[in-house]
DNA sequence: CTATATCCGACTAATCTAATCGGAGATGAT
DNA sequence: ATCATCTCCGATTAGATTAGTCGGATATAG
């Protein structure tokens, strides 16, 4: 719960490979090697992102997928959703609307709903960029990371 | 994914309940019919709260929970935590940690890291007198809170 | 022509969540 | 003292979701 699933994992872990050979074109098999991925599944992913426009495909012999836009403006949120389908706190905000058996009594669905915006809007403000980025530079990020008593 | 669980939804909605009716207990029974929740399994997350000094239960008839805590001391980000454990957005970043398979070649972990912490932090600042407010008062916010220990 | 790619839907396996069950221990009412 | 009603708890089953696999189509460089 509250948990990012393997394909939105896997999806970071090779667009920020990707972002990091702009220059050329990488296939599924290779980047799935280099993390050790399932290649079949990395490639349903890659294929999505490419129907989505986030990555550009060419077919054939070398042939593989590109970044089609900067790592500053693609957002995790946008990951997700092209992914999963837009995450949802509780079955009656998904798009697919289903609603909750309790919605008829339910006393927490407005407040929730803005719980649930709150995250989207967290995810929209991540760039791909700051999730490429490597450890060592990651001290010099903006937003600091808060310890946990 | 990045969906509460049911048991986490039954939770917010059963404290609701108790912070509306502060002066009586209420038992799993009445509750459960009152939103129309499985009541065994509702028990046990009662059985949780009140472990974690949320709530405190009295035996026998008449018996029953009680808000032990003020809606405004409890936050969201506690409740989480009773109920599923500290969540995490990835494996390895879970207390009972069991790591990534791919966390030798893993690049984002240090950011999602922070991503983790951020979202960790908004659920600690949303208190139950939040979710409690019906619609008409939900714009109004409130302040202290009881954050995860 | 062929080897290597992307592409796509359908399928199985594995994991996690939701719900149920059985029974022990407390307590107020009669 | 006994009973009915509650909390409490572990174990188990059922259901839903996610992860991963498979078979086969299309595109293209060499
Ligand atoms: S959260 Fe969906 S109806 Fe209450
Ligand atoms: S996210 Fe856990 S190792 Fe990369």
């Amino acid at each position: 719960m509250l948990s990012l699933s393997k394909k939105i994992d896997y999806a970071l872990l090779a667009l920020s490979y990707l972002a990091h050979k702009p220059y050329r074109a990488a296939n599924t098999k290779e980047i799935a090697e280099e993390y050790a991925l399932p290649v079949e599944l990395l490639a349903k992913i890659l294929q999505k992102l490419a129907k989505a426009e986030i990555l550009v495909s060419t077919s054939g012999p070398t042939g593989g997928y590109r970044l089609l836009l900067a790592p500053e403006k693609i957002s995790v949120g946008a990951i997700v959703d092209i992914i999963e389908g837009r995450p949802a706190l509780v079955q009656c905000m998904r798009s697919d609307s289903h609603s909750c058996d309790q919605i008829q009594k339910c006393t927490i669905r407005t407040p929730l709903m803005r719980v649930n915006a709150r995250m989207l809007d967290m995810l929209d403000e991540i760039s791909l960029a700051e999730i490429c980025k490597d450890e060592t530079e990651s001290h010099l990020v903006t937003i600091p990371l808060l310890v946990r008593s």
